[in-house]
DNA sequence: AATGAATGAGTTTTCATTCAT
DNA sequence: CATGAATGAAAACTCATTCAT
């Protein structure tokens, strides 16, 4: 956090908070529309509710609401996906269970993901660092759950392989949204998630026994 | 095409294509530096090297350069897999070095498909159509190739696998160069190869025998 | 006075005039390091040790502030001056003390003269006629003293060689603080005192005698 | 000059210098009118003649603006001064025609000395610098002067006597435009010079003869 | 009386586009 | 064909002022 941290002029805590969840709703649908330079400040204060004026007491130029914005859906992402993972015991059942989770997530948040992927290039290097962190975390849980299902010795895996196979899974669960226009054309989330967990764990399944 | 062309007020079609592609490669070098937004026209026009004005003769807005510029990276990248892919013959190891010929042409356009999925958004939606038909085509190669491997009877894959097969190998194409700043930490684009093809393997290849 | 008062909301008039002198010192501070136009509204409220809110309660517009800060600028340079010309009784050693305590005073308040003259431009005239008012005061206390020794006999002046007299002296002392960057390389005050003083009374000592 | 160069985008520099020219003319009687602060450059660009795309293509930021004014104004003032200076041969009648020149051309120039001390604290000290710089080889002409008058025994003076008269020259001849108000009330440019000069002269004629 | 969040008119600056030479 | 000066709409951002609490 630290740095990482947009200086408003209000004091009261708890309404920049409010303000800034009115700002990013409204920033957010307008960028899903139309991107981020194509959006103009004043868009953003009226789809927030406020004035021009008003939001610029809550950030400091326009790059701050990119960076809230980026930041703020992979808030909701990775607090989605933990509540959905956290029961996971390191089966193959759980990881199952785990990946089609995440699916389902990222089929509610493509249009947001998209965004991420298409703007985040404009924040400046520290704060795609710092934003590029929290997607690590997610991969991370995969790679957490890989890893207790190979210590259960469900999956005979190296931390190479594992460390792919988290990647891999985290790429075509964003994969559904940035192709929707053709993935979204073949199959359903649930078709998609069967195919490619099918496909996950061809390469993962220990033969048998 | 029709539609499909950038008008130019010069006549000489010679001299259009040689003045777009001067314009192509500066504006190329400049998107992957800031972007297209906060590339400028001028700035085109020096990288290109000429005045802004002559820019203007061969384009009629800076839309039609973002549109010239991702027309010409994926007819680019289509032409290398066009050498690379011709030879295939339906066998494992043909599609085999189609995959690695694929990875390695995405790790040589890795920044310019970067550029594709980041601005792309900014064309008119019928642009964006018809450079999406052009990934589609290149999609639709490997659907070639996996289906001549199941008429070989090398593998056993419905048209519904086909297409989920060859999606995923297009994907992780670009997943390398997307997410460069995590993979490639990880592998070389060989170990990379490597990898993806054993997984891709595990799920086609037919049960033994 | 009249109408060359700042309305205020608040009616305890000590209170008033508290908060005025605060708003006043730190007017002063911020005015010499960024000038009027560059100093906002809301760091004079900070530096006075208040809220933007509570500054409105005691002016009307920004402009107050300035002709309060003008006001008591001259006020504070008059009463310092008053106290120190009130034991004058017309001699030659009084007009020399005079003098003398005149440039000290202007040394002290060089960067509140230098304020004067770069902002009072932007008060309304009616302000600015009244506060030049205040330094035809101060001019006309030399011409006093110049003009009572003239009655002693001690100098032989016309009225208008006193009134040309008395704007020199009055200029010279703003002079230092002026072109203290040219000025204060070459002499100390006390120098600085002298020479202009020799150079004055060369204009009026009587011919020996 | 070096880094005290206003960058322009237009190339032709004949054109540059024109339209500064026009530039520099439409600032100075806003600038007299309403001060620097409160005129916008919109009305800088009318007020030039043209558009405030074009004001732009000749200057970087509104400071720019100021300091072309600034620059001007005292290159204006030396101009005239040389001119009227050149045929000076270090007599008394030489200095006394040298001085109502200078005073001559003060009177002209008052409006753009009083922008000049009123709004160059605005500059970068840089500028400022440069500026004061311009100021001091003015002064320093009265040094030469008077440092003629003194090799040819026409007054016996020090190098800080010298310095000190030349100072005061200098300012008395800024004070009758910035005391204006107090001073034209009082005398005609003529008969301010006389007095003034008779005060000098007071100062400076050797003893006698 | 004091506070500080809200406001929006107003300001500087940029940049795609045109057009006379 | 090539040039680059001119244009002005549009954008980001500021800040004096108000007013509900």
């Amino acid at each position: 956090m630290g740095k990482h941290t947009v200086q408003a002029s209000v004091k009261d805590e708890k309404l920049v908070a409010v303000r800034r969840a009115q700002m990013v709703k409204g920033a957010v649908s307008l960028f899903k529309e139309k991107g981020f330079h194509r959006t103009t400040t004043r868009e953003i204060a009226r789809a927030a509710g406020f004035s021009i004026g008003t939001l610029y007491e809550y950030i400091r130029t326009k790059d701050d609401v990119l960076y809230l914005v980026c930041d703020s859906i992979y808030e909701n992402v990775k607090e989605r996906l933990d509540q959905a993972l956290n029961t996971e015991k390191g089966s193959l059942e759980s990881l199952t269970a785990a990946v089609a989770s995440y699916f389902k997530v990222m089929n509610e948040f493509q249009e947001e993901v998209l965004i991420l992927y298409q703007e985040m290039q404009s924040l400046p290097s520290e704060s795609i660092k710092y934003i590029l962190g929290k997607e690590m975390e997610m991969v991370a849980m995969f790679e957490t759950i890989l890893q207790k299902c190979v210590e259960n010795g469900e999956f005979l895996l190296t931390k190479r392989e594992i460390d792919g196979i988290a990647h891999n899974i985290f790429v075509q669960g964003q994969m559904w949204g940035f192709r929707r226009w053709a993935m979204q054309k073949l199959y359903t989330i649930e078709e998609y998630t069967d195919l490619q967990l099918r496909y996950l764990l061809n390469g993962v399944r220990m033969r048998d026994i």
